[in-house]
Order: structure tokens, then sequence, then C-alpha cells
DNA sequence: TCTTTTTTTATGGGAAACCGTAATTAGATA
DNA sequence: TATCTAATTACGGTTTCCCATAAAAAAAGA
């Protein structure tokens, strides 16, 4: 049963009809918050006063202004609230309809429901939300359709590691280096080779500049 | 005085919201459009029963689905509406940020508001109103400070075709001859290495991966 | 524990990219 | 046309990347 809802989003304006949607669904002990950081430091108290929230709606992309926050967006607040309170049931919604994006947040940040801000997006909240408070996960089969993955190369954390770091400008013979600091391996520079050989491979790809672009475009990095 | 407003928004969660702020302004007559060529639709058979709307409500973006539209967005709706009726007040409320964009509705399509989904964006909303219900156009000033940018490197066209062709996977040296081909000068190896150096020169670069995966973020490829 | 298999790392030769400099070409001017 | 200037191209040395293969280490199986 969902009685305690905290919704972090910073639209004002769907701020207000998350509230009335979750009114016609007969929740009433609801928190807004504009900012990430809010929305961590109002979990965090409701944990300490033993009347921790149900469940956590939040956005993924925040609007950055005067405020400076520790966390930069929903990604990171979900990423966070999850270690204060691991049993809190997360629903995210957002614009973000890239596949890989959403599927990164079942897979790693095993959040309950993912509902995309367009057309039907209040239905599908209600539903989102049913589904959530019977502890099961809410994923819509249309988001699955969205993407029809042609060239469907799953990238790998490690995979993303390296791309990323070769978008930011550091050589690929200083990688393994940086990979050793971090504790990450494989970190030899063959291995670091031979995994962007295999992505390009898969792809089609020739050059890591496509790799750049290919990630960039899903939104991987 | 507006008391017949139009309200052209695909997302169910923001028109609901727009609704609401409408009857905080004892807006009452309201109507929704959930796809372009509806609004403009309406706004036709309003104009014919004499009956035409005081204000459109727009977002720019619309989502596609399986519903075809002649109409591709708010651009294109507002140009359209423009032409039924050129007394329409229009106020554009959308996730755009980019000054340019902004710039040209005001200027080519004589908006009379625009209002940036963000955080205070209710508040916002009922100061354009009634601006634009007294007759005057609404330009948040904030917009004007949006887009400071940093990094502000122009890219000229021939930038724009060596990255891409770069992030498609051609190898440099090869470049020389596709720009033979195409009829595009300078062709020289020597001139394309300098022009990489000058940009990656420019914004603190040193690879050109970095190039590519911040030409993507600008949307410039 | 000892093999077998797989994964990771090391190495070296060749290709591409990088960088400074020199030669060439194109354009402007008198 | 001759001269000057600026832009473009060519060239050579160095670094980085690429790729195949071998060595080493780790994991799995008997």
């Amino acid at each position: 049963m969902i009685t305690k809802v905290l919704i972090a989003e910073d639209h004002e304006s769907v701020n207000i009809s998350l509230q009335k949607t979750l009114e016609e669904l007969a929740i009433t002990d609801i928190a807004h918050a504009y900012y990430c950081d809010d929305a961590l430091y109002r979990i965090t108290q409701a944990v300490k006063a033993e009347r921790s929230f149900d469940l956590l709606i939040t956005d993924l992309s925040f609007t950055q202004d005067d405020h400076k926050q520790l966390l930069s967006g929903g990604t990171e607040l979900i990423a966070a609230a999850r270690e204060v309170q691991p049993d809190l049931k997360i629903l995210v919604f957002s614009l973000e309809s890239r596949q890989v994006v959403i599927d990164l947040l079942y897979n790693k940040y095993d959040i309950d429901g993912f509902v995309l801000k367009a057309r039907n997006d209040v239905q599908s909240l209600k539903e989102a939300i049913n589904e959530i408070a019977r502890h099961r996960r809410y994923y819509p089969n249309h988001i699955r359709q969205l993407n029809n993955k042609k060239n469907a190369y799953s990238f790998s954390e490690f995979d993303i590691t390296i791309i990323t770091l070769l978008a930011q400008g550091m050589l690929q013979k200083d990688i393994p280096a940086h990979l050793q600091r971090n504790g990450i391996k494989p970190s030899g520079l063959s291995s670091i080779e031979k995994r962007l050989n295999q992505m390009k491979d898969a792809l089609g790809f020739t050059k890591n500049e496509q790799l750049v672009a290919h990630c960039k475009d899903l939104g991987a990095i």
C-alpha cells in the first residue's frame, strides 16, 4: 500500500498534475521537492523520523540555477536515495526516451517503474503506481518499441568507461594507468584495444570517433 | 480581456496544470488539443462560428505517433494559426531554451509571449497571460541570460564537414580525396590538420574524439 | 594438486596521426 | 608581367594507434 509519496520534479506545472493525479488515487500524504538535494534531505529525515516515504516519483533532468546542488540530477538522486532507504519504491517520470538510458535505470538502479512524459502520461502514471503498490515492476511495452534497435550492441559499463575517457581526450595509452588508479580491471592496454575492436566489429565501425558519435546518439555517454 | 483559450499541448500532465492555472485566473472557456492539426481545426472552426479564441497556448515539440499530422510542430501551428486568425494572441510554453529559436518566434512569427518550462513556470504563465491580456508582449528577462556561451566556438561549414567525416569513420588521410571529389577546397591533408588543430586549440581539446563528442552535444552533427 | 581453458597482459612491427618546417600555389597590387 | 603576401600543400621525424602473436596469470575442471 502506498500512502506517503515524495515528488522530485522541478517543473511547477508538472508537479501540480502529479499532485492531482495522486489525489485521484486517494494518496494525500504528498511532499514536493524542486531540487534533488532537497529531495534527498526529505528522504533522509523521513527515515530518521521512522516515517519514511513509500514512493519517490522523480524526473531525471533538473534545470540548474543559482542554488548549487550536490546531486546533479535524477539518476544521482536515485542512487543516493537507495543508499538511505533501500526499500524505497522509485518511479521515474521523464521525457527521456532512449532505450539504453531507461534500461540502465532498471538494471543498475533497480527502479520500480518508468513513465514517459507523453500524451497519455497521467493514465500511465496511475497504472504504474497501482502496479508498484502491488510490488510489481512497471515497464510499459511501448517503450520497448520506441527504439527499434537495429545496431543493438549492448555496451557494458567497461565499454562506456573507455569510450567516455576517449571522448574526454585521454590518450589510449594513458587509459591503463587511469583504470588501475580507479581499481578497474582489466586494465591492460591490450584489453582496452580488444574491447574497442569488439565494439567496432559488432557495429561495423572502423574508428573510435564513430563509437563516440554513436554513444552520444544513444545517450550512453 | 482574455476569456476563451485553446491549449495545444500533447502532454496530458502539462495540459492539466495549464487548465488549472487558467481557472485560477478566472478563465473557464478552455479547449484542449493534443495534436497540432486538431488545434488548427478548432481555431478555424471557431473563427467560422465567429466565436474565435482570444489566446493560443502552445508547446513547440509534439511527439509523433500513429496519427499522421500535416503540421509537424508548434512552429508550423503558429504560422498556420496566424493565417487563419491574425489577431490571435499566442503564448508559447516550451522546454526550448536556445536563444536563437526563441528570438525567431518573436521576430518572425510575432508571438506575444514565451514561457520556459521550468521551476516557476506556473507563476510565469500567469504573469505572461496578464501581460498579454493588456496587449503587451511578455519577454522574460531570464531567458536572455540562459545561454552564456562559454565555449562558443563558431564552427564553419568546412569544420563541420571534416568532423562529420571523422564521425562517420573516414580516415583522416582519405579526407583530401573525398573533398576533391566534392569540389571542396582547401582539400590538402595539411589544411585539414591545421583546421582540426585550430578547433582543438580554441576549445582546449587534444583529441578528435572530443570534437566529435562536443559537436554531438551541440547538435552540430 | 595438476591440467586445461580462458582471460589478461606484454611485445614488436607497421599504419595512421601529429607537428614543425619548407616548398608551392593562388591572389592581390603596382 | 613582376612582386609581394597569404594560403595551401608537401615532406620528414616522432608519437600514438593498430594488430597479430606470444607470454603470463587467473579461473575452471578433474
